[in-house]
DNA sequence: GTGTAAGCGAGACGGTACGTCTGGTCTTCAT
DNA sequence: ATGAAGACCAGACGTACCGTCTCGCTTACAC
């Protein structure tokens, strides 16, 4: 009898050949995914209008993605790498003057500074939104474009704790949240406004603690 | 003068008249978005699932309320209140036992046991990812269910400082996202697990500060 | 044993009292269902549009009648008597000149006039529609409307037998159909033109027969 | 000066392509209208209705047909043409004996049987009723069904005109009338009973006219 | 003259169907 | 065999009316 794996096609519907795929129809989607978003937000981006404006056929994205969400999730990583590419060779790390209030005070405001981007903020809030109430895709959001900026700060706190200007016995990936959850809270929910002055506080805050010395 | 058309209202498609609602349709109308939304998620909860399994017309919905997001709101903030009503003489106040780190500890606890209420959870995280992508909505829910929350820590931190327990030139409004938003951030975007133990030391952090004293 | 009629209220929705009836209404409602008839045709009348025209509650007009149809029927019927009423003392009978070839030219002259009256020809032929396919009105239609006057061409014919000038032993209520159907059928069916010439024709071939004498 | 717009349709809404249309959806859609309207009458028959029991989407129906009176015309236009073609050899002309009286008298004996068989009464005479109220499909369904039929009297007039068996001056369009119009009138407006007799009777009429000879 | 019980205007209600839109699948043809 | 095109089944959308059901509010008859 044969092996129940080497059937061709019994279960799944026929794995497309991935080497025939045309690289001109993913970049035209990724940009009409991205360029719906940003214009029309993501509710009302639909996949029959990524194709459209992509000059893609349906079936074509129903090929290599399952979901509106997970073109936009590609689409997006693929906009992130490259602009981490243009970007250059000031990359992945967080400067390290000695200073780590300074430090963190400058990384934070890049941050307030990206977040205001329209090109990366009509995609990423769509993001953010379907990973909240889409647990499967918001731990690949997580995962892919969150943690690793997370990552940065708990190198740059370590470092900070090597030189003694933060205490040995807190927990840098705990930590990184006392400043980084308070923008990302008010961005996302719009709990508040954003600015430079209040990160620049809430690393105050943080470093030195809410309590008198 | 004879007037030639005695129609009050020109614009609008003839408010309904509040005082004739049915107030059983109305809450088999909460049930049944609330039910459906803890079931089968936000995204796959209809307009018209919600009349059926109300057992009321889809004009019905459509008079009083303007969308699904609309329904689910105004079910939630119902379900709120009536919790809070049920939990009785214990409200909207943080206790005051004179040690605030305490006080908040034992607040953020309870907080954490709420977030993990699968009563909450679905209807919650589905408006919260509603708000992030609809801001109408999103300041909305958070005008009417998270400031209300947020102010009683204000209270308690105005009150800490006159007791000399937190630095009088702190804000306590954005002092208390120190503590509030990470938690809010890893029960939103699942960056990371929620307990007793964390929000414990999210306190400690945010009092103690992470620099050395 | 009680008589089976006196029964005030036991099976039924409690007759409605006439004698209260409110003519006000009963005129509004039917000049609004004539006036909408004509402006919009029958499909696209209403019954909530006929209690608003006339200014009236919907319930009023289920009260009294028990569908669209029959509300119109009796605005008709209203019309057509109103209308003979206006006609005044030339009324329910064919003129006998003693010519039945001329009074039945006559007759048939006047009658296409009547149906080229724009007051007359929305409602009639939304009635006659409506009785094609639903045969409870249909026949109400027939018995009301039709009938009586069919009746009249009976009556002429059979002077025109005793006279001599129609075979004896045609029955005249089928012979009566060789003229006013065919005029019948051209104007509720779009089959051919209506017009004076027509009728005289339909008179001729009728009485001296298609056959050579 | 370049298009701002590729698009070529400014006005229509995309046609459909009708070579790639379904010839299976379009049968299935023919025998569900015929069907429901059959068993449960036009009024309630319904697009949804039909679409449901065809097994085929709403939008398969407005992509090919304006309206349920569009769909029920075409469909019965193609239920005739099949009875047409299973007639087989005996096909579109009314049999000439010579015996005019004798050759009409069967034709409408034969008209008399088809109109009551239950396949046919349902849809045609919904059709019809719609004809009545909707000139535009009035018009349709009379040159597309009526006329046709109309065309075999004429000819079959002509015939016996040349025979001497008719009339050489009456119009062979409107004496078809004469017996045609009666019967159809008896049937669509229930104005009479419909019988072997009643057509005998009317071509003994049209053909020897009213009056004595 | 006052009470009571209809009819009345109004319109909210549970429903059905409308005609449109989008999702995801399937089919056809060209490359 | 892939990709563009788009027809297909499915089903939710928001709207329009259906016929029923309260609401107050006039009437008008009975007391």
């Amino acid at each position: 009898m044969a092996a129940p794996e080497s059937a061709p096609a019994a279960s799944a519907r026929t794995t497309p050949d991935a080497t025939r795929r045309s690289e001109k129809s993913r970049r035209a989607i990724y940009d009409a995914a991205l360029g719906l978003v940003a214009e029309v937000g993501y509710a009302k981006t639909t996949v029959e209008g990524i194709a459209a404006r992509a000059g893609v056929g349906k079936q074509t994205i129903y090929r290599w993605w399952s979901s509106k969400a997970d073109v936009l999730l590609e689409a997006f990583l693929d906009l992130s790498e490259q602009a981490a590419r243009e970007a250059g060779q000031a990359p992945y790390v967080i400067p390290d003057t000695g200073d780590v209030a300074a430090d963190l005070r400058a990384v934070l405001r890049a941050t307030v500074d990206q977040l205001r981007d329209p090109r990366f903020e009509a995609p990423s809030r769509a993001l953010a939104a379907e990973g909240v109430v889409n647990e499967q895709l918001g731990r690949v959001f997580v995962a892919k474009l969150l943690e690793p900026s997370l990552r940065l700060y708990v190198d740059r706190l370590r470092a900070a704790q090597r030189a003694g200007q933060v205490r040995a016995d807190v927990d840098p990936r705990i930590a990184l949240e006392l400043f980084v959850s308070p923008l990302a809270q008010r961005w996302l929910q719009y709990t508040g406004p954003i600015s430079h002055e209040y990160t620049d506080t809430l690393v105050d805050y943080a470093l030195n603690g809410l309590a008198p010395r």
